[in-house]
RNA sequence: GCCCCCUUCGUCUAGCCCGGUCCAGGACACCUCGUUUUCACUGAGGUAACUGGGGUUCGAAUCCCCAAGGGGGCGCCA
């Protein structure tokens, strides 16, 4: 069956069905896929800037759209604008995949038997194409560059936007059927350059031609390419070659203010996630939403999930404004579920890191913090400042919190004072601890809850935080006590 | 200027294909109250949207047309 678009026309199905998957038991799955229908997607970015959430949000959807079908992911570097491109700008973007969990099965450092996967070293190839299309009469040279020749009747007309003297062509609309927008016609209307007088290939040629070496199935990229279809299915067309099925997937738009992301707005930079100990799951996570919505409607789910319920067909047609709190919120989310070992795991190297514990704590003592921090902490970010006060005597003071203290309970000294005798006789045990705070309350006719915040800033430093009662516990009685009596001195 | 795409709470969206179940549901943010205590956890509640105008229809967020707004493209950039 064709999964059903909301609101789409649907001119035929586009989707291929999803290969059948078979068990037969411990001799091993198999997986029988029908032998037309192996999908193969790509990502083909420009190493020429820094790896932008928008490409990474572009790469994302075809890796899924490749790992639900079962089919092959391959990335492709387009690298054939020497001038703009370099090595460091290429590390950028496998590491950036690398961090969010993408794999490729060809392209660099994995190869292929379509490769090589650099543009750069494919020039050969694009040259005898381009000769094979002036053989057919379809491309010819002019001012030292080779354009594409389109058909239909030529006129010269005075062009607006171009201020000047422009051949056009009353060539006939190219018709996109699109997985997400269904039907779209446009018709180019001049010749345009496949080769540069400098003798380099443009975009839109080697972006065809590599497609239709790559056996490329579907194109899934970003809306801003949805104007330029037409070139690419006239080149197509010229090489009598059936285009690929195309899904152009909506942009992602800045905050606020007009326009989509670019590389100079806050938060554009899949780097700047890494760097902030961002969870990858949670960004990744996030990107999927942007621009796509389970069918189950749930927002945070594991990769595997996603990867089910993935369908191009869902795939939304209007733009999505980033907004960075709702990240932030998926990624607390997601370290709130991760198993405790790796919670651990992810939050040892930035506590050492940090200063805030050194190479002699142990796992059992982490752990025993860690167990009782996990789920309150919002992101790995804030873990040192979250919970440093373990691990020294010398922890900063939030002279806010002491502020909000002295306004809501009245003298947080005397409260000290009133609690540390009966604290100091309880067995140190949370139960037992609990039922010394309440004496406490009960004596001096107070609720025990005043006793809560004073506690918390005299052995902290802060006015939140985790449970309090399981801070006592795992800071022990002796530093507790000690620090009590510090601070009421 | 020309061409293409889009339009539900502040934001991300569900619903739209197959009109009534929607005085439009969820999430983020915000506000209120609660909670073993400011903020971040958690619980309960709240504010908040079908861009506008015409049709079609007994009935339209859902179908049609127009307009407006937003986005993108129009390079010997990718």
């Amino acid at each position: 069956m064709c999964p059903s678009p909301q609101g789409k026309p649907l001119p035929s199905c586009p989707i291929p069905p999803t290969p059948l998957r078979l068990s037969f038991g411990p001799s091993g799955p198999l997986i029988l896929s029908l032998p037309m229908s192996q999908v193969r997607v790509r990502f083909a970015p420009s190493p020429t800037g820094f790896f932008h959430i928008g490409s990474a949000r572009t790469a994302l959807f075809n890796w899924l759209y490749a790992r639900h079908t079962g089919g092959k992911f391959i990335l492709r570097i387009e690298d054939t604008d020497k001038e703009r491109n370099s090595e460091a700008f290429l590390q950028v973007i496998l590491d950036s995949m690398h961090w969010l969990g993408m794999d490729w099965d060809e392209g660099p450092s994995v190869g292929g038997e379509y490769g090589p996967y650099f543009q750069s070293q494919r020039t050969e190839l694009y040259q005898a194409k381009l000769k094979e299309l002036a053989a057919k009469g379809r491309a010819y040279e002019k001012d030292g560059a080779w354009w594409l020749r389109l058909e239909g009747a030529r006129s010269t007309v005075f062009d607006d936007h171009l201020k000047k003297e422009i051949e056009k062509v009353d060539a006939a609309p190219m018709v996109l059927h699109d997985m997400v927008r269904g039907q779209v016609a446009r018709a180019e209307d001049r010749d345009f350059v496949l080769f540069r007088s400098n003798g380099e290939p443009v975009f839109h040629f080697v972006n065809v031609v590599d497609d239709i070496e790559m056996k490329i199935t579907h194109v899934i990229r970003g809306e801003d390419h949805l104007s330029n279809t037409s070139k690419h299915l006239e080149i197509f067309k010229a090489f009598g070659v059936e285009p690929p099925k195309y899904a152009h997937i909506p942009l992602i738009l800045k905050t606020d203010g007009p326009g989509k992301m670019s590389k100079r707005d806050k938060g554009a930079l899949i780097e700047e996630y890494q760097q902030r100990r961002y969870l990858p799951a949670a960004v990744r996570n996030y990107l999927c939403l942007l621009g796509w919505t389970p069918a189950d409607g749930k927002e945070v789910l594991p990769i595997d999930e996603i990867i089910r319920q993935f369908e191009i067909s869902a795939v939304h047609q209007s733009n999505a404004r980033f907004d960075e709190r709702k990240m932030s919120h998926i990624n607390a989310q997601t370290l709130r579920l991760l198993p405790a070992a790796d919670f651990a795991t992810l939050a040892r190297p930035i506590l050492i890191e940090t200063k805030t514990i050194d190479a002699s704590v142990s796992e059992t003592r982490l752990a025993e913090v860690l167990g009782i921090v996990q789920e309150k902490v919002i992101s790995l970010e804030h873990l040192p400042e979250f919970m440093g006060f373990f691990f020294t005597a010398d922890f900063k003071k939030d002279e806010g919190a002491m502020a909000n203290l002295k306004k809501k309970g009245g003298d947080p000294v005397a409260r000290i004072r009133e609690l540390l005798p009966t604290l100091e006789a309880a067995e140190w045990t949370e139960p037992a601890l609990e039922a010394a705070f309440a004496a406490v309350g009960t004596a001096n006719e107070r609720k025990p809850t005043d006793y809560f915040a004073p506690a918390r800033f005299a052995i902290s430093g802060q006015g939140g935080g985790a449970h309090l009662l399981g801070v006592l516990r795992v800071l022990g009685r002796d530093t507790t006590l000690a620090r009590l009596k510090a601070f009421a001195a």
